[in-house]
Order: structure tokens, then C-alpha cells, then sequence
DNA sequence: TAGATTGTTAATCGATTAACAATC
DNA sequence: TAGATTGTTAATCGATTAACAATC
């Protein structure tokens, strides 16, 4: 019943939420032309416990040296790697909006191994526009250029009414995983992975933190 | 060391990011016109264990009914209560790009106690003119102002490389929260809150999640 | 009443942290 | 060599799940 129910053996998922961070760190240094890392390099920046990055970098496979630490290239690959993020993700963008724009617009992607090759919405004021150089199609040709393009990733941007239906959508095109950017919780078979992506948690969160402080 | 030390004695944070999920179902509820909601319809709806959503509840210090659940308006706006979602709080949104200006758009945080008054970029391509309605002002202006305003809250969508500059001129001008969209780990004192709201973690996840079915 | 659902106390599970020997 | 940092094994912590009596 659980979500993860075919995702088993892997790095625990608060791992690899915090491999991107380190991503970032290591960028740094490769910039500053730095050869060497070690944990506490990156638990001095990051405010982590030096412990907690050894055993996160350890899921990736990676095997570091005593009292020198990890090679900057070589856990930049790895991790980009572990990832996939070497080889692009081609994906669908569904809902056109204010976000899916956004989502468009924003060029860190490609570095992250995804590629929105097409996006697509329901309102005849944007179908025919192009935004961020990107033609916005039709919903209805979706399924028909999913298949034929072999499109595996499918981009959630409409509001919560409508997600539904678009991850239907996605799902009869056969698309194997969904970035769910709406509230809304989405039903889909098995085999299809759903990622969500919801503002309200975090704001949530943001919330009671700061009301602690009233 | 830890980002929580001062935000001990209240809900886990997990329990808390779901909430909001909760939310939707309640209000698709009360659309309905349905009095009572037990944790059996949510679990069915959502894909928790019922045991889940009882804790989680609990935490917002709610009373049910046995055998009737929790009556669905109180449930709401008890929710609502314990997120502080019922007052708005301003706030000021740094970074006029192609995902500020998509928050900028979004009308749904009004909901969720949020107004964000005013926004601020460095770039004169943009200060001075109006994005959803907002006029877009000069970052100079912003401690100025946040002062004068008492805005709390400050929304950093800035690139990575900008986003420490743009805290430290958050945190100069008195506020107690910052919501960060950059991927970088923001440097504040202890007595302000920041809630990371990473795009890379999320996609990290979801490429891990659909790298098992290769 | 009978039975569904609550609230509470205890057990399990998984992630974080600690301890420490191995190594360059 | 001495000491910093690694990888591994064990202990702790916190969230999830189970069990069950209380209740309407």
C-alpha cells in the first residue's frame, strides 16, 4: 500500500534529498580549482554533522581516502551518476500557467539531466503561443507525440481541479513518471512514480516555525 | 547546531507537511456538503494508514467523535488555526525572475496566509515595471521599507550566487522568516527561520525513483 | 445493543548519531 | 611517525505502526 513499495534497497530518500546540496558545494570548489573535499569541508558550509555526509556519500559508492578525503571531479560524477543526471530526461510539461511557465523559463534543469521538450495545456489562449521558445500544444496531441517521442516524464502545472485528469492523461500515454506540482494527491497504477512537489508543505512548515516565535 | 533547536514541543514535521493535504480533501468535503469526516475517508483517499491521520490530527489538538470521525468545519478551521493560515502574513518576495514573477502570480497563498506586498530585483530591466499587478522595486529600497511595514517574511527566488547577498539584506532589515528557493544553503542568525524549498532535492528523488525501473 | 471509530500506550522501524579501528 | 579522516559496527532517537480499551 505504501508508495515505495517497489523502491526498495536504495539510499534512504533524506539522503538523496541532500545530494543536490552537495552538488553545490562541490561546484564551489571545483571553481576555486580545489582537488580535495573532505566531510567536514562540506559540514562547515552546510551545517551538517560530518557523520551524516560520510554515510549519505557512502550510498553513492563512492570510496574516499584517509585524511585527504574525496576527489572534487570524481564525486561530482558520481553523484551525477547516482542521480542519472548525465543522460536527459526527456519530459512533457502539462498546464501552461503561471508555474508550468516558470518551470519553462528555468535553464537549471538541463544541468539536472531533464529536458521539457513540449508543453501543453487546455486553454485556446495559450495553445499557439510560445513561451521561453517553447510552442504550447495542444492537450489532446499529447498522447499520440508521448508515444512517438518515447517520452517517460510527464511535468504536473494545473491547478488541483485538473490534475487528475492530467496525470490520466499522462498515464494513457504511457509516461512512467509524473513531477506532481499540484495539491492534489494523484491516483495512478503501480508501476507509474509519482514525485510530489507541493508548496503548501513547505509554506506549512515555514508557518509553525514561525509562529514558534510569537 | 541543529536547524530546530529553538522549535521544540510541537507536531513532528512530517505531520505537518501533510496538513495541507488534508485540507484539500476537507474542503472537497465541505464542497460536498458532508458534516462529518472520519480518518478512514481520508486514508482511503489518500493512501495513509488511518493510525496516521489520527496522529497527525491529534496533533492540532482537535477532539473527535467515536464512531462519527471529526466534524468537518471545525476540522478545517482548527487546521487552519494551528498553521496561523487564518491571519496573512506579508511578505516580500526578492527576485523578479521567471519563478518569482510565477509566484508573484499565484493567487492561491492568499489562502494560505500569505500576501506577498511588494517585490524586489537588482536588474533595471525590470524595477518599475509591474508583474500579476505588483510593481517591481528596487532592492535598495527594501530595508527601508520592510521596516516600515513590519514584513516578517521574505521570499528569495534569486540564482544560487545571488542568494546570501539577498538574505543578508532580508535579515538587515528585521525579518524573521525567509523562504528559500535558491539551491544554496542560506547563512542567517539563530533567530531567524529559513524553510528551504528545493526543486533539485525533489527532482533527485524522482530520478532515483524512476532510475529502479530501468 | 453492536460495532465503528476514537485516543492512548506500547512495539517496530528507519534514519541519525556515536564510537572506534583501519589507513594514508 | 602522528594525526586527520575514512568506513563500519553499534547506540540513540524520532516517526510510524500496532494493539486495545474507551465511547458514542
Amino acid at each position: 500500500m505504501s508508495d515505495n513499495e517497489l523502491l526498495k534497497n536504495s539510499a534512504p530518500l533524506p539522503s538523496v534529498r541532500r545530494l543536490p546540496l552537495y552538488l553545490t558545494v562541490l561546484e564551489e570548489f571545483e571553481r576555486e580549482g580545489k582537488e580535495w573535499i573532505s566531510t567536514t569541508d562540506f559540514s562547515e558550509v552546510l551545517f551538517l554533522k560530518p557523520i551524516q555526509v560520510r554515510k549519505d556519500l557512502a550510498h553513492t559508492g563512492i570510496i574516499g581516502k584517509p585524511k585527504k578525503g574525496f576527489k572534487v571531479t570524481e564525486l561530482i560524477s558520481t553523484i551525477y551518476n547516482f542521480l542519472g543526471w548525465n543522460n536527459l530526461t526527456e519530459a512533457f510539461l502539462v498546464g501552461a500557467g503561471a508555474l508550468g511557465s516558470a518551470l519553462l523559463g528555468y535553464s537549471g534543469f538541463q544541468r539536472h539531466g531533464l529536458n521539457i521538450v513540449a508543453a501543453f495545456d487546455v486553454s485556446v489562449n495559450v495553445i499557439g503561443k510560445s513561451i521561453h521558445g517553447k510552442e504550447i500544444l495542444s492537450i489532446e496531441k499529447l498522447p499520440d507525440l508521448a508515444r512517438r517521442m518515447h517520452v517517460r516524464l510527464g511535468i504536473i502545472t494545473v491547478p488541483a481541479a485538473r490534475a487528475q485528469e492530467a496525470a490520466d492523461c499522462l498515464v494513457s500515454a504511457g509516461i512512467s513518471g509524473i513531477w506532481n506540482f499540484s495539491p492534489s494527491k494523484l491516483h495512478v497504477p503501480p508501476n507509474v512514480v509519482v514525485q510530489r512537489e507541493d508548496l503548501s508543505s513547505g509554506l506549512a512548515v515555514l508557518s509553525v516555525k514561525l509562529g514558534r516565535f510569537d
